[in-house]
RNA sequence: GCCGGGGUGGUGUAGCCUGGUCAGCACAGGGGACUGUGGAUCCCCUAGCCCGGGUUCAAAUCCCGGCCCCGGCCCCA
């Protein structure tokens, strides 16, 4: 037998319900906030994603030759896409270019807990905003967009990348994207592991205080930010902590502040990430880490040839963020039973036939309804209805047909009603919607 | 790539340690009892030992390798 790639997933019918009553909120706060949606290819020239992050994201990518000798591979996220399309044919489109996206990606990584190497991302882009506007925009569509699945108990986490920079120039550290990703992982350890790997990464006594402070800058802005003030003494320091103050002041203003956290220890590892980054978060014992993060990145769009653009966005884990919903008890139930089963009895052809004539007449009416198909029996087919919980059979037979009608039957209260062929569609329906 | 725990009908499981009845049970699915009146009952049917090799008279069971799943590490653009 075939079995499924590993890391992937099918999605069943109870699946598919969940996830786009999700997508559809989603969707809807991404109009609302005036982005509009894009889709991008599957895939791109591998020489895409190596341009923005070096030869070693080849190793986690889906990469391979197409027929024509091109190195192509699987997107691993929407950005580098929309970077591309960007600079092929936006560039002198008015400013500022608001896109959304809800795609799967592709990564060539172990699976484990929220993680699959196929993977669904509702994300947004804001590209041509530079200023603290943009980044607030941003910042309140993250926070609404969970909001508008459901979920409360959860917080964005805004670090910055700046920020960061300019404390790795502070205590001399030449490699900072190791420490970034130590300060990363700061969560996993207890306080002396983290002292310890600090040391090991090559920090004096003296360093490694001051790297433990930064990572306490954490909490209510009004709380964390004069700390940061404090540490920081540089001229570009004090600039980007005075954009976090005014960032929190629009997301003040938009009603979001709630959920919006500092925490200068958010760093997401990746080199292209310029400002203000952040991700969100939500308490749960799933050993789902992130639900969603994003941030700034000034630079990518005149790496990929495009004339100097600032640019900001988010991605959303769609796996992540469903088992989250789930645990909440967030998301709908799904029913597949229909309104209405037309059942016919007997084998004779002229009962089949006004059977798929009534069931016509229902689906044109825009009821959802079924025929059975199977052949059964009358008894089994009232049997499989009340099982299903559909609420209306109709019996479709010789006994009623001469006279032109159909016995319809309140699989409830056990009514039934004798009706014109004509007349079900417009019967039923009138009962649904007065059910309703 | 590394470490740990697992893979028995569609689903959930018993059996594995201590090899040896036709691999048992429940649910789900289909049919019949009951040829136009329902969720009950009874009966029947469908359907399984992840793959490959080894040990043995005999392997679901023991051994080796692989694949996959769950979780962790690494990594996370």
């Amino acid at each position: 037998m075939i079995e499924r790639v590993k890391g992937t997933r099918d999605l069943t019918p109870a699946d598919m319900f969940r996830r786009r009553w999700v997508f559809d909120r989603l969707r809807d706060v991404f109009e609302r906030y005036s982005f509009s949606e894009i889709l991008t290819p599957t895939f791109e020239y591998t020489d895409l994603f190596r341009l923005r992050s070096g030869e070693d994201v080849v190793n986690q990518l889906y990469a391979f030759k197409d027929k024509g000798g091109r190195d192509v591979s699987l997107r691993p996220d929407m950005t580098s896409s929309v970077a591309r399309l960007f600079v092929n044919r936006y560039q002198n489109a008015p400013k500022p270019v608001k896109w959304y996206y809800i795609a799967n990606m592709f990564r060539y990584e172990e699976p484990q807990s929220g993680r699959f190497r196929e993977f669904w991302q509702a994300g947004v882009e804001l590209i041509g905003s530079a200023g603290v506007e943009g980044d607030a925009e941003v910042i309140n569509l993250f926070v609404e967009s969970y909001l508008a699945t459901g979920l409360k108990d959860f917080s964005v986490e805004v670090g910055d990348r700046t920020l960061l920079d300019e404390f790795a120039l502070m205590i001399g550290v030449r490699d900072t994207v190791g420490l970034m990703r130590l300060i990363d992982k700061r969560d996993k350890m207890d306080h002396e592991e983290f002292v310890k790997a600090l040391k090991d990464f090559g920090l004096s006594d003296g360093c490694v205080e001051k790297v433990v402070q930064l990572t306490e800058i954490r909490g209510r802005p009004d709380d964390v930010l004069p700390i940061a003030e404090d540490l920081f003494q540089s001229e570009r320091a004090s600039s980007e902590i005075s954009r976090l103050y005014e960032l929190m002041e629009l997301v003040e203003s938009a009603g979001t502040a709630e959920w919006v956290r500092i925490n200068l220890g958010i760093a997401r590892g990746f080199d292209y990430y310029t400002g203000v980054v952040f991700e969100a978060v939500a308490p749960n014992d799933l050993g789902i880490g992130s639900i969603g993060g994003g941030g700034r990145y000034d630079n990518l769009i005149s790496l990929f040839g495009g004339k100097p653009t600032p640019a900001t966005g988010f991605a959303i884990g769609v796996e992540r963020l469903i088992p989250i919903l789930e645990s909440r008890n967030l998301l709908p139930e799904f029913d597949p039973a229909p309104a209405v089963y037309v059942v016919p009895v007997g084998d004779e052809w002229e009962v089949k036939k006004a059977a798929f004539k009534v069931v016509s007449s229902l689906r044109r009416k825009g009821i959802k309804a079924d025929v059975e198909l199977l052949g059964r029996k009358l008894r089994k087919a009232l049997d499989h209805a009340g099982r299903m919980g559909i609420p209306y059979v109709v019996i479709v037979g010789r006994r009623d047909l001469p006279q032109g009608k159909v016995t319809v039957r309140d699989m409830e209260s056990g009514e039934q009603f004798k009706v014109g062929l004509e007349e079900v569609a417009g019967f039923i329906g009138g009962r649904l919607n007065s059910n309703s």
